[in-house]
DNA sequence: TAAAATAAAGATAAAAATATCTTTTATTAG
DNA sequence: CTAATAAAAGATATTTTTATCTTTATTTTA
């Protein structure tokens, strides 16, 4: 479906959202055990984030890290995927042919239409800070770690 | 959203239940021109198909290719996904995670729930024959190739 | 101002996906 | 039985994706 990248993109902006703050900058070292994904690959992608168009702010030195503007909070989330240019999920032929459309579809192009329109709507109607607060309510999950044992 | 693997599985797929018979059978150079894929890597892809699950059928020698028996037609278009491997779009997280489950579900799990359960269908209650008959009918196109000129 | 912290940038490596070419095997027609 | 045909199998190559390591630039704090 996405690619790595899109996918640690994903979870490392949902995470920093979720934790960090312009005043509580979060470490790529963090960011990268708390998605479980590797860090220097996650290092990459995050600077796509914040050259491309800004989904993601950061600063360096002493207690620089990561964090996202108010602004960026409200990006749709297809922001993220079109900085790691992964977009075409929501635009391509589902059998790969160059142009999807109505004049030339495939043989899937009128099932897949309803499925594809839905992938756009949550792509682009749900925005990061949507999914940062469904994360912040209860068992929402964002790495593959084994659940807390209850004590 | 599917391998390029996966997306020639398709087309060969269809194509050969479009133009292909028991007694016509077609040659991987021909189904490689129809669906505009390369020749030798598509050739790999039908190996897959005719081992893995006999979605295809072929035979060597003169007047050999590639088939679909009566009882592939039938076939659900998942048997193809998953003689390439790609099945993993009707299971598998959104945001990569190696469980997708409502017991630890991923932000992003309530809203794609819906539409994985749509892909599902899709590639589950659709039969090969089913897009075939699909492309059959008219404008329907499994290639990259300009329309015709109308004379 | 020096040292430490931290991301950015650049270089390299490893793995996977995609693509092509060559050799072998099965099948058919003659 | 032989030659021709066509897919299967195997080998190799290329490209893309994923991953890691090293060096540089920036920022803060002491
Ligand atoms: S043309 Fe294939 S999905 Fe639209
Ligand atoms: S857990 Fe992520 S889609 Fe179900």
């Amino acid at each position: 479906m996405l690619s790595k990248s899109a996918e640690y993109a994903l979870r490392a902006t949902i995470y920093i959202a979720l934790k960090g703050s312009e005043d509580n900058k979060l470490g790529i070292d963090e960011i990268a055990k708390a998605i479980d994904s590797p860090q220097y690959f996650t290092a990459k992608i995050l600077q796509l984030l914040t050259k491309n168009n800004g989904v993601v702010s950061s600063v360096r030195g002493p207690n620089g890290g990561f964090y996202l503007s108010d602004a960026a909070r409200k990006l749709p989330v297809r922001a993220v995927l079109e900085a790691v240019g992964e977009d075409g999920i929501i635009t391509k032929c589902v059998l790969g042919l160059k142009e999807c459309s109505e004049s030339r579809p495939c043989p899937m192009h009128d099932q897949y239409r309803a499925i594809k329109a839905q992938l756009r709507q949550m792509f682009e109607k749900t925005t990061i800070q949507a999914l940062a607060e469904e994360s912040a309510k209860g068992k929402i999950v964002i790495n593959n770690r084994p659940p807390k044992k209850k004590a």
